[in-house]
DNA sequence: CTGTTAGCGCTTTCAG
DNA sequence: CTGAAAGCGCTAACAG
């Protein structure tokens, strides 16, 4: 019996004609002989199925171009295979590691990250969540800790795993990947003074994250050193202000934290414009350890955190939940550690290092 | 008559009980006692119902805490209210503004970016098209010009509104947003030349886009030049290795073109390191138009393009042509501009710039 | 303005 | 190993 498929794909047709309508399962099915859940067999979960049948659906997927839908498969199966990531903004370089091994480590798993700015302000986070449920993620990705009680209520209402990443948290929403943002502050901080500096500065973005951290740099130092605060995202053009106003504020200052590696980069530049040598007379810490921070000169002393391993760790408890697992450790520190490098100056005696992981 | 609800949600329920599953349409009309299309129409199509009806349904939302299902909606409508977005990498500046452009159009549109890394590769630009469709976009946007001759005919076939950015071409896939790159590197070269060195190198990323701007200024100055070519992405510390290569050809070089911001201030660290004034004794010249490059000491004279445009127009397209709009103008170039700094000295006396927009 | 009917394309039962 | 039936949650099409 010859069976003729009213699918087979010409290239080449007249004129602008395009296919009606694309390949169903339904299509490729008929193609290859089989019923239709055959074909879906053959297709996700060969095991089932004998070796021919599968290759006569592979070589009728071929033939007719076939891609699966994944919102049909997802709409019967309540697995979207996608899972949602929320980010202040996408274009704070920050962020951009943990992005990449999110995306990546998600994809190699066959999930789909969907992205979201929630753009520093805590009203359209739960407009976002809300955007994003209707997609209905198996998981869900946030950097910092869901603040708003709307939003946590809502979250854990869905059912599906979720990971507040970048923050820590004893009582997390669910599960947290991240770093003491008080602890990174006040390290810098015992850092400065092992080095014998008395005078500080502090340079911060207001987002909560930075704000934290400078907190944890005055807790140690004391509340009362000269202090600039920008709008997030703080950059290299906000460093340079930054720099003027604290050298305004204390003239004689020694050493400035700033609260990313960009800013650190304009209060460099700031200073040394200013005829301020770094470290000579100023010495700068920045955060974030960013591509560039050990190929400036001076190169900069900085706090590296692993962003990457932020992502990765994140998708990974993700893809674990939703594989059923149980997660025997829900809270993460990946910690950090200072990059000690000569806008600090000469080498400190004592090191002063990480935290826990 | 009172209609109980069976799905009154209780913020406080005995133990872990989460509730099985998440209200659907049905349970908002049992809820307001309407039937389940109006209850639809009421939330997608308000206009055809009584403001009566609005209401309650309105309220019935509230009380379940209704979201709408946006798989099963796409399915059936055939929009899925997303738009694939294709770049290289996610972590390349370069390409951020643009990203967050096309994130904000679209989602004011209401609709979903979805985006994939590529990863400079063809073999993945394929694969990844293929997983893309699978969730049945309603419109895609990728960066540069598809090459695959496989792909292309893939995405001709699907049907959905495409837009190749970040180039140009006469006979685009279907639409196009960009500029051209040979016309950057001819346009630098110009204006070197008419500052009146003769002593050219190029530092330039392996990636397509930026070796045509290279072409295009060796073109004009010749290609017998120094020439640093590093895998890209280009960043500060590749810019360093690329300026000591560029002395090494050749000590008495004049100017330089690199082709990143990131990658100039690297070369521009490695020159001064290196004893070299600049613009004194080296003129450097960037592109990109970085955040940073207008308060670097030298400031950097760079190529600006508008890439948060190119994200909106691109978008904007898609928007349309989604709403059935006829596109008047499918081949948008918005041009590019020198951005004239200290880092290539004393201000040039005749003015060069610009493209066609 | 409102309701009924019929699927979208797939996967999960449950039977052979 | 293969198949038939049912339906995920929603909306388009056609009635009233």
């Amino acid at each position: 019996m010859v069976t003729l498929s009213l699918l087979t794909v010409k290239p080449a047709m007249k004129s602008h004609a395009r296919p009606p309508r694309a390949a169903t399962l339904h299509d490729v099915a008929r193609e290859a002989g089989v019923s239709l859940i055959t074909a879906s067999r053959a297709l996700s979960n060969p095991g089932v199925v004998s070796d021919a049948t599968i290759e006569r659906v592979r070589a009728a997927v071929a033939r007719t171009g076939y891609i699966p839908n994944l919102l049909a498969g997802g709409l019967k199966s309540k697995r979207s295979m996608t899972v949602a990531g929320l980010v202040p903004v996408i274009s704070v370089p920050q962020f951009l590691p943990t992005v990449r091994a999110l995306t990546e480590t998600l994809d190699a798993a066959g999930y789909q990250l969907i992205l979201g700015q929630t753009g520093y302000a805590n009203s359209r986070e739960e407009k976002l969540i809300n955007t994003m449920i209707g997609r209905r993620p198996d998981g869900m990705v946030v950097t910092g800790l869901v603040n708003s009680p709307t939003a946590r209520e809502q979250l854990k209402r869905l059912g599906i795993p979720i990971v507040e990443m970048w923050d820590l948290s004893d009582r997390p929403l669910d599960m947290v990947v991240g770093f003491s943002h008080v602890k990174v502050g006040s390290t810098i901080a015992g850092f400065f003074l092992a080095k014998g500096w008395r005078r500080f500065g502090v340079a911060t973005g207001d987002d909560h994250r930075a704000m934290t951290r400078c907190e944890g740099f005055r807790a140690v130092v004391g509340r009362d050193i000269a202090t600039a605060i920008v709008p997030a995202p703080s950059n290299l053009e906000m460093g340079r202000k930054a720099m003027a106003e604290l050298l305004r504020q204390d003239p004689k200052i020694e050493a400035v934290y700033c609260s990313s590696d960009e800013f650190a980069l304009g209060a460099m530049i700031e200073a040394q414009t200013r005829g301020r040598r770094v470290p000579g007379d100023i010495a700068i810490c920045g955060f974030g350890d960013a591509d560039f921070a050990a190929h400036l000169v001076p190169s900069l002393t900085t706090v590296q955190v692993d962003g990457a391993a932020i992502g990765r760790r994140a998708a990974q408890l993700i893809i674990d939940r939703c594989a059923g697992k149980t997660i025997a450790q829900p809270i993460i520190d990946v910690g950090f550690r200072i990059v000690e490098r000569e806008s600090t100056g000469a080498v400190a005696t004592r090191p002063l290092a990480a935290s826990a992981s």
